[in-house]
DNA sequence: CGTCCACAGGAACTACGGGAAC
DNA sequence: GTTCCCGTAGTTCCTGTGGACG
C-alpha cells in the first residue's frame, strides 16, 4: 500500500479522479465467482452433503473411501460441495490422526492426462517430499510415479476432486486413479475419486471397469428454485453497503435465475452487475430495473468469456454461422421459419467461411478442419449439432444451430477481432 | 440392384514450440 | 548438447452411411 496522502497533496476533493469510497459495495468479493462460502452460508444442499460426507467417511479412519460421481447443471453447487466435503473431511481426519488431503482438479482447464496428474502431484507436494513437479517438460508415466511417492511417503488417504470431468479427453487418468492400488502403484495411501459433471450423458461413454469402480456412489444435483436462489444472495448481501439494495432486486434476479435452470453464480453475477450498473450510473441504490441489464450484460460477459482465447479460424466459422443465422432470421421473424430448424448444414457455413477468409486474407483450413471446430463449439454449447439423413443424394448430414443470441455473438466477435 | 453422391468422422502424420533429464 | 516427451494446430487419407437414380 502506498501513501495515498503524498499523491492527493495539493488537490481539492473534487478534483479526484478516482472515487475513494464505494458507495455501492462494501465487500464485493463475497459476489466472486471464486469465493468459497463459508459454513452455514451453503444453502438448500443439506442433504447431499450428508451424503456426500457418508460416501467418503471411512478415510477419517484411514480406509478406502467411496468413488462418488456428482451430475448436476452449472451452479448447483456440484463443486461447492465437494470442496467443501473434502475440507472439512481432511480436518476431521487430523483430528483422529490421519493424514489426509484432497486436490482440486478443473478439467476444463487440464484437459489432457497429463496436464490433470501433474495439477495432483504438485497440489499435493510438500517441502518435506523433495520431489520435483516441473509444469511440463517430463512424460505422463513419470508423473504418475511422482505422484504415487508423494501419496506414498505423505499421506494416509487422499481425496481427488475431478471437476467437470467430462472435458477429459479420456478415462486414461481415471483407470490409473482406481486400479493405482491393486496395481500396486501405492502401498500406504488410499485413494477416494469424486467426478462432477454436468453432462448426464458422460456415464455413458465411460469405459467400463472405470464406470464400476468410479460410480460407487451417484449423486445428482437438482437446480435450485427461486426460493434458494432468493436465500443464497440474501446471504451475500452484506456485499453491498447497508441499505443501497432495494428490496424488490433480489426477489427479481432470482426470478431470472431460476428461470434460466436455476443457476446459482449466474444469479450471483446478476447481482454483482446490477450494482457495477447502479455504481457506473452513479445512483445511490441498486434498482430493480437494473437487474435485467445486468442479466444480458452477463450473457455477454459469459459468451466473452467462452470465446476469449480462440483461434482467429475458430472465430470465423463461429462468424460465418451467425452470419448465416442473421440473414435467414433476421430480427424477430418468427412465424415464417416455424416448418424449419434453421439449422445450417457444414458445407454452407463452410462456404460462408470461405467468403470470411477471403475477406480477412486468410487462407481457409480444410472442410475437415472446420468439421472439428464446429464439434469444440458445439461442446461449450455455443451451437448445437443434430444428424440428418436424407436430402438430395447424400447418406447423413449435419446441422448446426447457434444457440447464443446470434447479435451478441456478432457484436463480442466485432469487439474482439480488432 | 448396384452405384454414386456428399457428407461424417477416425487414424496417422507433420511441424513447431518448449521444457526436463541425462 | 542431445534425446525425450507433451501440447497445439493442421493436413491427408480413408472408410462409412443412406437415399437417389439409372
Amino acid at each position: 500500500m502506498f501513501h495515498r496522502k503524498h499523491g492527493v497533496q495539493g488537490m481539492s476533493d473534487s478534483d479526484d479522479l478516482f472515487i475513494r469510497e464505494d458507495p455501492i459495495f462494501v465487500n464485493k468479493e463475497l459476489l466472486e465467482i471464486s469465493h468459497l462460502p463459508d459454513e452455514g452460508r451453503i444453502v438448500g444442499r443439506d442433504e447431499e452433503i450428508g451424503q456426500l460426507a457418508n460416501a467418503v467417511n471411512p478415510a477419517i479412519f484411514g480406509q478406502s473411501p467411496s468413488n462418488v460421481l456428482i451430475y448436476g447443471k452449472t451452479g448447483t453447487g456440484k463443486s461447492l460441495c465437494a470442496k467443501y466435503v473434502s475440507r472439512r473431511l481432511v480436518g476431521t481426519a487430523e483430528e483422529e490422526g490421519v493424514d489426509a488431503v484432497f486436490a482440486y482438479v478443473d478439467c476444463a482447464q487440464d484437459t489432457t492426462e497429463t496436464q490433470a496428474v501433474q495439477t495432483i502431484a504438485s497440489s499435493v507436494n510438500t517441502e518435506e517430499t523433495e520431489i520435483y513437479i516441473p509444469d511440463k517438460g517430463i512424460s505422463t508415466a513419470t508423473y504418475y510415479k511422482r505422484l504415487w511417492r508423494i501419496l506414498d511417503q505423505e499421506y494416509d488417504v487422499t481425496l481427488i476432486i475431478l471437476d467437470e470431468i467430462d472435458k477429459l479427453e479420456d478415462d486414461a487418468i481415471l483407470m490409473q486413479l482406481s486400479r493405482a492400488g491393486e496395481a500396486g502403484k501405492v502401498t500406504d495411501c488410499k485413494i477416494g475419486v469424486m467426478g462432477i459433471s454436468n453432462k448426464i450423458k458422460y456415464k455413458d461413454r465411460m469405459d467400463e471397469r472405470v464406470k464400476s469402480s468410479l460410480c460407487e456412489r451417484e449423486f445428482v444435483f437438482p437446480p435450485y428454485n427461486a426460493g434458494q436462489l432468493n436465500e443464497i444472495m440474501a446471504a451475500r448481501n452484506d456485499a453491498f453497503r447497508n441499505g443501497v439494495l432495494e428490496d424488490a432486486v433480489i426477489p427479481r434476479a432470482a426470478a431470472l435465475a431460476a428461470r434460466e435452470h436455476g443457476d446459482a453464480r449466474k444469479a450471483i453475477d446478476i447481482l454483482r452487475y446490477a450494482g457495477e450498473i447502479a455504481q457506473a450510473k452513479g445512483a445511490e441504490t441498486v434498482r430493480e430495473e437494473f437487474v435485467v441489464q445486468a442479466r444480458e450484460r452477463a450473457e455477454v460477459d459469459r459468451f466473452r468469456e467462452l470465446i476469449r482465447g480462440s483461434t482467429p479460424h475458430s472465430r470465423y466459422v463461429l462468424q460465418a454461422l451467425t452470419v448465416l443465422s442473421l440473414e435467414h432470421n433476421p430480427e424477430g421473424a418468427y412465424s415464417d421459419a416455424a416448418d424449419e430448424t434453421d439449422g445450417f448444414r457444414t458445407t454452407r457455413v463452410y462456404d460462408v467461411y470461405e467468403q470470411i477468409c477471403r475477406q480477412e486474407g486468410a487462407d481457409t483450413l480444410s472442410l475437415r478442419r472446420v468439421r472439428d471446430l464446429l464439434k469444440e463449439h458445439a461442446f461449450l454449447d455455443i451451437l448445437e449439432q443434430s444428424r440428418h439423413s436424407g436430402g438430395s443424394a447424400e447418406g447423413s448430414y449435419t446441422e448446426h444451430t447457434l444457440l447464443e443470441d446470434p447479435e451478441v455473438v456478432r457484436d463480442v466477435l466485432a469487439e474482439t477481432v480488432s
